[in-house]
DNA sequence: CTAGGGTTAG
C-alpha cells in the first residue's frame, strides 16, 4: 500500500522534477495516493510536464483537473507562454474569463499581456488592459510594466510614456521597459534621456538595463557611449551573463572596433549560438569576409550548429569576396536545415548576383515563396548593376501586380538600373511618376541615379537644372555624376564648375580627384591642375590599396597591382606581354593618364599593365578551359585603361569576361561592353 | 506562489 506525501514535500518534488520519465512516475503515484486533489499539485504538475517539454501531458492534466483553480490556469498559461505558443495564451485567457471563474489574477494578466505583446495585438491588449483594471489591478507594479511593454511593443510610446508618468511605484523592470521601448521606437536619445532619471531616482541599473543601453549605443552610432556603459559595469561589478555579453561584443562590432569585440567574445564566460552570430555579422558587416568566413567554420568546431543569421552572414561575406563556390554550398547547408525564410531568400539571391550569375539570383527568386518587398528591391537592383534596365523594369512592373508597395529604395534600384543602361525616357517618366503617383520623397540617391542618367546622355543642362531644383543641399556624388557626365561630352565650362563643387565637399576616393583633374587638364585650366593634383598627393595616406580576386575551381586568388609574390607571376607577365602586342593590333593605346605619378611614359605604361585586374584576368585564363567565363571582383572602381584592355582581350581570347567594381558589373564579350563608358 | 524588462541577419 503507498502512502500518500504531505504536500509541501509532493510539490517541492515536482517542482525540482526535469525529467520526463520521472515525471510520469510521479504523476502515477500521485493519481494513486490521491494527492492530486491538493490545491496547487494539479498547477505544480502542469508546470513540470511544461517544463520537460510535454505539452500533450500538460493538457490532459489539466483537462482532468476536476476543480481547477486560478493556479492550475496559470500554469496551463504560462506553460504555453514558455514554449512561445503566444496565440494559445491569448487562447486560454479568452476561455477562462468566458467562464467567468476563476478569477483572473495578477500573474494571469501579466503572462497574457506578454502575449499580446509578442503578437503586436494592440486590440486584444487593451481588452486585457480593461479586464485588468475592472478587478482592480491598474496599480499593480506586475501589470503595469506588462502594459507598459504591450504599448511599446505596438509602437504606441505615447501612451506608454503617458502611463508610466502616472505610476506611482516604479521599479527597475517598468524603468528598463521604457528605455528599451525608446530604443525600439528608433530613439536613442530619448531612452538615455529616462536612464538619466532613473539614475536621478536612486534606481541602479542591472545587466538587462545596460544591454538596452549599448543597444541604444548602437542606434545613436556613438562608440564613446559605449565604451562608458562598458566601463560602468566594470566598475559597479555588474553582473554580466551570455545577453549582456553578447551585446558588448555587438556594440563594439556594429561601431567597427573588430578587435576588442573578438577580445570580449574570447572573454566570455559562456557562449551560444547568438554570441557566434553576433561576431560573425560583425566581422561580415565590416567587410571582413575572412574573419567572417574563418569564424562561422570555428563555431562549429566548438559544436555549435549555424543559426540562419550567422549563415547569412556567411553568404554575406561571400558576397563581398565573389566566393560562388562557398556560397553555394552554404547555400545547400540552408537548403537540408532550413526553410527559406524572407531574410535567408534575399541574402542568397543577392549572394548569386553578387557573385556574377545573375541567372542563378533570378532562378531562386522565382521559386522561393518567402518574398517581402527587400527581396524585390533586390531583385531589381541586381538587374540593374548587370546593366539590364529593361528587366529591372520588367521586375518592377511584376512587383506592381502584388500588394506590395514599392518604396524610396525600390526607385533608387528602379533609377539606377536606368542609368546604368542609358534608358533617358524611362528614367525621366519613372522619375516623375515616383514624385506625383506614389508620392514617394525625394532623396540625394534619387538624384545622383537622376543627375548620372540625364549627364551621361549628354543632357548635362537638363542635369544641372535639375541639381538646382532640389529642396536640400545635393551631396558630392550628385555633382560627381554631373562632373563624369560633362567630362564624357567635354561640356567644359559646367564641367569646370562641377569640378570646383565637388573639390569644395572634400571627397576621399582617389579616382574621383583624377576626373576633376581631368576635367581642368581638358579645359587647360593647368592652375587647378596643380591643384588638384597636390590635394592627391596630400591625401595619398589614406588611400586603400587596390585588389582583385578571381575564384578558379573553387579556390579564391587574390592579386593586388604589381603583385610579384604569385607563383605564377612570370606566367601571368609572358601572357599579359603577349596579349598586349595583339591588343595593340586591335587599337589599344595605354592610358597614362590613369596613373597619378609624374613619371616616364614608359614607366608608367608598365604600371597599368600591372594592374591587378589585368593580373586577375590573365591568371583566369592560364588556368581555366577555353570558353569558360572568367568573374574579377574589384574593391575599387575599374580604371578606364583596364576598361579598354579588357574589351580587346575578351575579343582576342574570345571569352566573357565579368569585372565587378564597387559600382556595378562590366561585361565584356568581344569587344561590346554593356556599360559605354567605364565611369 | 507565480508572473513583468534582454542578445545575432537580408
Amino acid at each position: 500500500m503507498l502512502s500518500a506525501l504531505s504536500r509541501p514535500s509532493l510539490n517541492h518534488l515536482l517542482r525540482s522534477c526535469n525529467d520526463a520519465q520521472a515525471l510520469v512516475q510521479i504523476h502515477a503515484f500521485i493519481v494513486v495516493t490521491g494527492s492530486l486533489s491538493y490545491p496547487h499539485s494539479s498547477g505544480h504538475l502542469i508546470a513540470a510536464y511544461a517544463r520537460v517539454g510535454d505539452i500533450v501531458a500538460a493538457h490532459s492534466v489539466f483537462r482532468t483537473a476536476s476543480n481547477p483553480n486560478i493556479f492550475t490556469w496559470n500554469a496551463l498559461i504560462v506553460a504555453h507562454s514558455r514554449r512561445g505558443f503566444p496565440d494559445q495564451v491569448l487562447r486560454f485567457y479568452r476561455l477562462l474569463v468566458s467562464q467567468g471563474r476563476p478569477r483572473p489574477d495578477s500573474s494571469t494578466f501579466t503572462v497574457t499581456l506578454k502575449a499580446c505583446a509578442k503578437l503586436f495585438d494592440f486590440r486584444s491588449g487593451q481588452e486585457v488592459v480593461a479586464h485588468a483594471s475592472d478587478l482592480g489591478y491598474s496599480h499593480d507594479v506586475f501589470v503595469c510594466s506588462s502594459v507598459l511593454n504591450m504599448y511599446a511593443k505596438c509602437g504606441n510610446m505615447n501612451d506608454a510614456m503617458r502611463m508610466f508618468d502616472e505610476m506611482p511605484r516604479k521599479d527597475i523592470v517598468s524603468w528598463t521597459t521604457m528605455i528599451t521601448g525608446f530604443v525600439n521606437a528608433g530613439n536613442p536619445l530619448e531612452a538615455i534621456e529616462v536612464y538619466r532619471k532613473m539614475q536621478a531616482e536612486g534606481v541602479e541599473g542591472d545587466g538587462i538595463v545596460m544591454v538596452s543601453l549599448l543597444q541604444a549605443c548602437v542606434a545613436f552610432g556613438d562608440m564613446g557611449i559605449g565604451q562608458s556603459v562598458h566601463g560602468y559595469m566594470l566598475r559597479h561589478h555588474i553582473e554580466t551573463g551570455v545577453v549582456v555579453e553578447t551585446s558588448l561584443v555587438d556594440m563594439y562590432a556594429k561601431n567597427g572596433f573588430l578587435e576588442t569585440a573578438h577580445i570580449v567574445f574570447e572573454k566570455m564566460s559562456s557562449k551560444n549560438v547568438v554570441s557566434w552570430g553576433a561576431l560573425i555579422s560583425g566581422y561580415a558587416q565590416n567587410g571582413f569576409a575572412s574573419d567572417a568566413l574563418w569564424m562561422l567554420i570555428k563555431m562549429q568546431e566548438f559544436g555549435f550548429c549555424p543559426d540562419s543569421v550567422a549563415l547569412v552572414s556567411g553568404i554575406l561575406a561571400c558576397s563581398h569576396i565573389g566566393f560562388l563556390k562557398l556560397g553555394k554550398s552554404i547555400h545547400g547547408f540552408i537548403m537540408r536545415r532550413f526553410d527559406f525564410d524572407h531574410i535567408l531568400g534575399t541574402a542568397v539571391i543577392d549572394m548569386y548576383s553578387k557573385c556574377g550569375s545573375l541567372l542563378s539570383a533570378r532562378e531562386l527568386f522565382d521559386r522561393v515563396c518567402a518574398r517581402d518587398l527587400i527581396s524585390w528591391n533586390t531583385m531589381i537592383a541586381s538587374y540593374g548593376v548587370h546593366g539590364h534596365g529593361k528587366e529591372a523594369l520588367l521586375t518592377f512592373l511584376e512587383l506592381s501586380k502584388t500588394e506590395l508597395k514599392p518604396d524610396h529604395a525600390t526607385f533608387a534600384s528602379l533609377l539606377s538600373a536606368f542609368s546604368h543602361s542609358g534608358l533617358v525616357e524611362e528614367g525621366r517618366h519613372w522619375f516623375n511618376l515616383m514624385r506625383q503617383e506614389y508620392r514617394i520623397d525625394t532623396s540625394d540617391k534619387h538624384y545622383v541615379c537622376m543627375v548620372d542618367l540625364l549627364a551621361r546622355a549628354g543632357h548635362v543642362e537638363e542635369a544641372h537644372e535639375l541639381i538646382q531644383s532640389m529642396p536640400d543641399e545635393p551631396g558630392v556624388a550628385v555633382w560627381v555624376a554631373l562632373l563624369s557626365g560633362c567630362h564624357n561630352h567635354k561640356k567644359l565650362e559646367l564641367g569646370q564648375y562641377a569640378a570646383g563643387k565637388v573639390l569644395e565637399l572634400c571627397p576621399d576616393d582617389l579616382g574621383i580627384y583624377s576626373l576633376v583633374s581631368n576635367v581642368f587638364a581638358v579645359a587647360k585650366n593647368w592652375d587647378k591642375v596643380v591643384e588638384v593634383r597636390r590635394r592627391m598627393k596630400n591625401m595619398g595616406t589614406r588611400k586603400v590599396p587596390g585588389y582583385s580576386l578571381v575564384e578558379v575551381e573553387g579556390k579564391l586568388h587574390a592579386f593586388r597591382m604589381e603583385d610579384r609574390s604569385h607563383p605564377e607571376y612570370e606566367k601571368i607577365m609572358d601572357l599579359l606581354k603577349r596579349l598586349d602586342i595583339e591588343m595593340r593590333k586591335l587599337g589599344y593605346k595605354p592610358k597614362t593618364e590613369f596613373v597619378f605619378h609624374d613619371l616616364d611614359e614608359e614607366v608608367k605604361e608598365r604600371m597599368l599593365g600591372n594592374h591587378s585586374e589585368k593580373l586577375a584576368i590573365a591568371f583566369g585564363l592560364l588556368t581555366t578551359s577555353p570558353g569558360t567565363r572568367i568573374v574579377i571582383i574589384k574593391n575599387l572602381r575599374i580604371c578606364g585603361d583596364c576598361h579598354d584592355a579588357i574589351k580587346c582581350i575578351s575579343e582576342i581570347v574570345n571569352r566573357e569576361i565579368v569585372v565587378r567594381d564597387v559600382k556595378r558589373f562590366h561585361h565584356f564579350r568581344n569587344r561590346l561592353c554593356s556599360c559605354g563608358d567605364y565611369w
